[in-house]
DNA sequence: CATAGTTATGATACTCAGTCTCATCTGTGC
DNA sequence: GCACAGATGAGACTGAGTATCATAACTATG
């Protein structure tokens, strides 16, 4: 996950430094989303001296990749899911934050649909799934 | 559409008061989308003496009583779309900010799919569509 | 190796959206 | 009119993200 995060980028002819070594291995650590604030305090928690800059930098370049894409969280937050370069959506686990790609499920058809209502010829389209994960619904059967 | 705003405002109620009559107005007069930052220019540029505290007080209690969407636009930047208090999606127009309400054109059944495979209750979603309204299709073809 | 040149880096300052606080003001029900 | 809860604007504050710039590090050469 880690290393294919790095040939990617060194494919697409950026420099492996120091910092973006680190920085993808703290990534391929956290399972699920996170934010760009979470990233740095992880690498200021290790105390690795790495700038707030720079972790923005790296996402920018990993999203522009495809490695990672911008998800809005039902709270209005901004996040990151590491995922294939291939487009898909998102299933995230409101709970633990864990995080699954699905396929297209049909959407396209529901897209076709809406441009036939309504005349628009659509280019873009965003579709975000929350909610609650097989392990977080047993774990709370458990508590109970 | 200012009148109902302020109305479902009054039967929620909410004071009617002077910034808030002006600020619906305002918000009528735009069609489509706007940022808050939008309508706090359109209320400066009157000499209105609105202040910034107010204008996201008003758009958090519109979005409270759903006459309004809070909507992530493609860029980053989040935007608000007045619209119906029931469940749909949005169609913006990426030239000129119209938007459409669709209706959920079969996405239950996405959903429904993507639990499916996942395993994930899911609790919420969201669905935004981008692309060209009809007037601006046509306004480009005619250029040509 | 050494070195030159490009690219990346961290520190810092900055901008901008959104929130909070608080003293003052204003709708609303009486 | 009056009282008072609720709303307001000014301005301080926070936190995300960006811009700048001198320094540092990677890479390809010789």
């Amino acid at each position: 996950m880690t290393t294919e995060m790095l040939t990617a980028l060194d494919q697409a002819g950026v420099r492996l430094t120091g910092p973006r070594r680190q920085l993808t291995e703290l990534i391929g650590k956290r399972q699920g989303h996170f934010t760009a604030a979470e990233l740095l305090d992880d690498a200021e928690r290790r105390r690795l001296g790495i700038g707030r800059a720079t972790v923005f930098r790296l996402l920018e370049l990993l999203a522009e990749q495809g490695l990672v894409e911008r998800l809005d969280l039902p709270d209005g937050r901004h996040a990151y899911i590491p995922c294939e370069p291939t487009h898909h959506h998102h299933l995230v686990c409101l709970e633990c934050g864990t995080s699954t790609d699905v396929g297209d499920c049909g959407i396209d058809a529901v897209t076709a649909e809406a441009a036939r209502r309504s005349g628009f010829q659509i280019q873009q389209h965003r579709l975000e799934l929350f909610g609650k994960c097989p392990d977080c619904q047993s774990k709370r059967r458990a508590k109970r």
